[in-house]
DNA sequence: AATGTTCGCAACCGCTTCCGG
DNA sequence: GCCGGAAGCGGTTGCGAACAT
């Protein structure tokens, strides 16, 4: 952490000129890091009125800014129950646990991590954990091990190259197809799955029906006819999932080695 | 010491979902 | 039931610091 300076000293990043295209009111419209001066108006305008209408706030705050980079930097820097800090151990262990339950529902995952946003979760995954798990030999997308994933990666590629030689499909493991996509698009139930596909059964035990359950969380709901669980359900749910041992296939020795949160050190 | 590369993170972008009219 | 605006989400980008050569 020590590397990064403080938010207000970055450089603009889109720079004046990025703005371009659409009308004068977008192009007057700041880009890039916020200022101390930008972060305090925006954090007493949301004391005075409150989260929400993000739309218009920035106008009544004074802010330059458009309401969705306002939320975004109430939501992932400003709040102030905001955890700041290294990722203990622990909370590692949770991440790796719930992303092999829900995948990339980074916003899912950090409902489940006080004070950490789904932003940093999302970044910390990318940069860390996942490389963590390669490194073990765990596939970060379908939590398998790196080979039987490429062989299953493999495999449906021998038989969908059977059909088209000459193409090349993409991996049917990647979950993302982009954005928030499928969580509640009904048509990407499977694809959009990647944890379930490394999953095994013994991890609903109990629910009758996982896909149900964990979707109750997220959005929609998985077009197949299945009621919905409620949010509190699906929250002992998941405390009892990330309370069982299931993590030594991942961690088993990186929690004896010392401190464990080797992320201090990345 | 200078230069190049890698890493970490804040912010942006595009898309989906939700909700009210 | 349809439409449009607002909010939310996840992927990606770009910058600066740290590290390596």
């Amino acid at each position: 952490m020590t590397r990064k300076q403080p938010a207000a000293a970055r450089q603009q990043r889109g720079g004046a000129g990025g703005a371009a295209g659409a009308g004068a009111t977008r192009a007057s419209l700041r880009r890039g890091a916020w200022t101390p001066e930008e972060d305090e108006l925006l954090a007493r305008a949301v004391a005075r009125e409150g989260e929400g209408q993000w739309r218009t706030l920035p106008r009544r705050a004074g802010l330059l800014r458009c309401g969705k980079s306002c939320r975004l930097r109430w939501m992932n820097y400003l709040r102030p129950d905001i955890k700041r800090g290294p990722i203990a151990a622990d909370e590692e262990d949770l991440i790796v646990r719930l992303h092999r339950l829900l995948g990339n529902r980074w916003s899912l995952i950090a409902g489940r991590l006080p004070g950490r946003t789904d932003n940093e979760i999302k970044n910390y995954w990318n940069s860390h954990l996942s490389k963590k798990l390669i490194k073990r030999g765990i596939d970060p997308r379908t939590h398998m091990p790196l080979a039987a994933a490429a062989a299953a990666s493999h495999s449906h590629r021998d038989s969908a190259a059977a059909a088209a030689p000459d193409k090349t499909p993409p991996p049917p493991e990647q979950p993302s197809s982009s954005s928030g996509a499928g969580v509640g698009g009904n048509d990407g139930g499977g694809s959009d799955f990647p944890a379930m596909m490394g999953l095994g059964a013994e991890v609903f035990e109990g629910l009758s029906d996982p896909f149900c359950a964990l979707d109750a969380a997220g959005r929609g709901g998985f077009d197949i006819g299945c009621p919905m669980v409620d949010d509190g359900t699906f929250s002992s749910f998941l405390d009892s999932l990330v309370s069982e041992n299931q993590l030594v296939d991942y961690f088993g020795d990186h929690k004896d080695a010392g401190g464990g949160n080797d992320q201090a050190g990345a």
